[in-house]
DNA sequence: CACCATGTTCCTTG
DNA sequence: CCAAGGAACATGGT
C-alpha cells in the first residue's frame, strides 16, 4: 500500500496542543513517543542534580510507597539518569539511604505532566510531587490522578518487549497474535504483548498498515503481521522525531508548551500529524472516504472503512 | 446534570 | 493456569 505523504497533507491543518496548559485540557494522552520525548528532555535537566526536599501533595499516586518512604529515599539523593520503559519513566538516583542506585517509577496516566520551573513558583492546583533542586523545582502534576510516582517497580515486570526494541521482532509478534481471538486493535493496547502503544498510535499503525482494527488477531496472515510490525515502528519513530524537533519550552505560561501535537483545531502550533485518530466523519487522507469511529473494549477506534477492509 | 474520555488494575466468568 | 470482558479509579469538558 502506498504510504500517504505525511509531511505535505493535501489539506494542511494546524494542530492543537497535546498537553495544553492547566485549565485548557483537550483529549489526548501520552504514549511511548510522548514519554520518550519527555525523557530525553528531562535527562539533561535532572542528571547530576541533588534533591534537597520533597513535597507530596497527593500521596495516593505514590502507593504503595508512603510519603515518608519516598522522602527518606530521595532527600539528599542525586539523579543519575532518566530512562523509559513502555509508557513509564524511570528515574535513577544515588540515594543517601542505600548504596545501590534507587529507582523511581513514574507514569503520566492520562493527564500527567512533568517539568522544571523556578523555585518559589506557587504550587499548581494539581501538583502531585515537587522535588526541590536548589534554584529549580521538579514538578509532577496530574489533574485526573491516574499517574504514578513510586518506588514500586512491580508494574515493570508485567510489560512485554519494547515496541521499538530489539526483542519486539516479527516472529515474536506473529506468535503472540496467534494466541488471541480478540480484535487486533485490542491486542495492540495490551502492554504485556508489546509495551508503549496506546489508543492513538494503535489506530494510526493499523491505518498505515491498511488493516482492519476488527480483524481477529489470530487471523492475520504472515504478510499482514509484517506490515503491521513495520507500521508500528514507523508511526512511533516518526512521532518521536516530530516531538524532538520541537523546542522544549516547559509550561508556566499558556501557549509555550510545544512538546506534543495532534488534532485539528486551528492555531499556531504546527501541522496536522495524525491521519485517523479523532478524525471521525472527516475524509480519509488516502481515499477520501469518511473515517469511521467504533468502540472496542470501551475505547474509540478510528479507521477508514475502505483502506482498512478485512 | 449526566455522561464521556482515558491507562491500568482488579475482579469475575468461562 | 489463561483469555476475555467489564468495572473501577478521578475529574475536567461537553
Amino acid at each position: 500500500m502506498a504510504i500517504p505523504d505525511l509531511q505535505h497533507p493535501a489539506k494542511a491543518r494546524v494542530a492543537r496542543l497535546y498537553w495544553p496548559a492547566v485549565g485548557d485540557y483537550l483529549p489526548g494522552v501520552p504514549e511511548l513517543p510522548e514519554v520518550e520525548v519527555l525523557v530525553r528532555s528531562l535527562a539533561p535537566l535532572l542528571t547530576g542534580r541533588t534533591v534537597s526536599a520533597v513535597h507530596v501533595r497527593r500521596p495516593k499516586l505514590l502507593a504503595p510507597t508512603s510519603t515518608r518512604q519516598l522522602t527518606r529515599a530521595l532527600v539528599g539523593g542525586r539523579f543519575l539518569g532518566v530512562a523509559r520503559r513502555g509508557k513509564y519513566l524511570l528515574f535513577t538516583l544515588q540515594s543517601l539511604a542505600q548504596p545501590a542506585p534507587l529507582l523511581v517509577v513514574g507514569h503520566l496516566g492520562m493527564t500527567g505532566r512533568m517539568f522544571l520551573r523556578p523555585a518559589g513558583t506557587p504550587t499548581t492546583k494539581h501538583a502531585v510531587v515537587v522535588l526541590k533542586l536548589g534554584q529549580e523545582d521538579f514538578v509532577f502534576e496530574d489533574a485526573r490522578g491516574f499517574g504514578r510516582f513510586t518506588l514500586d517497580t512491580g508494574a515493570l515486570g508485567k510489560l512485554g518487549p519494547e515496541a521499538l526494541g530489539p526483542e519486539f521482532t516479527v516472529p515474536y509478534f506473529a506468535q503472540a497474535l496467534k494466541r488471541s481471538s480478540q480484535a487486533v486493535k485490542v491486542k495492540l493496547l495490551d502492554q504485556s504483548l508489546v509495551a508503549g502503544i496506546g489508543n492513538i498510535y494503535a489506530s494510526e499503525a493499523l491505518f498505515r498498515a491498511g488493516l482492519s482494527p476488527r480483524s481477529p488477531a489470530r487471523r492475520l496472515k504472515a504478510e499482514q503481521v509484517s506490515r503491521l510490525w513495520r507500521a508500528i515502528r514507523e508511526v512511533l519513530d516518526e512521532a518521536i522525531g516530530w516531538g524532538s524537533t520541537v523546542r522544549l519550552d516547559y509550561p508556566g505560561t499558556a501557549r509555550r508548551d510545544r512538546l506534543f501535537y495532534y488534532g485539528t483545531v486551528e492555531g499556531e502550533f504546527g501541522t496536522e500529524r495524525l491521519r485517523v485518530y479523532d478524525h471521525a466523519d472527516e475524509p480519509c487522507p488516502r481515499c477520501g472516504t469518511l473515517i469511521a469511529r467504533v468502540v472496542q473494549a470501551a475505547r474509540s477506534t478510528f479507521f477508514c472503512p475502505v483502506c482498512q477492509r478485512k
